[in-house]
DNA sequence: CGGGATCCACTGTGATACTG
DNA sequence: CAGTATCACAGTGGATCCCG
């Protein structure tokens, strides 16, 4: 292996890697973004599924656990009957908003109201 | 139905809907923001496929296809033997490179690094 | 209240083979 | 070269029920 050569090759940009695949990856899945977005405050589970139209408990659930292991909320508990559960950015999620922020100016700017028909 | 008020309710936030919507949608796909990247550079359909590693050529079609629809890339045929098609990116498609950039920047600051586990 | 566990349906993705 | 068609499969999402 280790060829460094061959006819067709991409000689560069093959190296230049995409670098937004990682982001890809953490907001990959249907909700993460949207959810993220509420997170721009402080939101309590309950509140969230309120405030994300359509989601249930579960998924929520797992979305949020997903974006706990990519570093992108945190999760706290406050040990109460009722019990009561915070969700809020880390560094990483808050370091995240402007994107999101962009989105919204792009999805106005280019008024991309269009389901997937 | 048509219920205007109820116990629990969230009276503004709802009305805030969510703006990353929209841009959810186009972005949903597994490659859509990778070949978005690519394209910075208009591309030709063999390039792309070299560019973006391990998609295949049906998958990459439909994702172009989709963006198309979406109107985020332009397809240009090339009345030629052996065909020649070359895409590039609508003004939209332009606006979002942005959004991309800054994910490519996001994505260095924190580097995430992590597989899907 | 905020989950976890399970089951199921669907959609998206991936591989392969064929075409103009 | 740049597709299209078909099929198989895996992952995601959604509903329901149970739990601390």
């Amino acid at each position: 292996m280790a060829r460094t050569s061959f006819q067709g090759e991409i000689p560069k940009e093959q190296i230049e890697v995409c670098p937004v695949t990682d982001a890809q990856n953490v907001i990959a899945g249907k909700w993460k973004i949207i959810i993220l977005w509420h997170l721009k405050e402080t939101r309590r589970f309950g509140e969230l599924q309120r405030l994300v139209p359509g989601i249930s408990k579960g998924i929520l659930t797992s979305q949020l656990r997903e974006l706990e292991k990519d570093r992108m909320v945190i999760r706290k508990v406050y040990p109460e009957v009722p019990p009561k559960v915070e969700y809020s950015l880390t560094e990483a999620g808050k370091g995240f908003m402007p994107i999101l922020e962009s989105m919204g100016e792009w999805s106005k700017k280019y008024a991309f109201n269009r389901k997937k028909s």
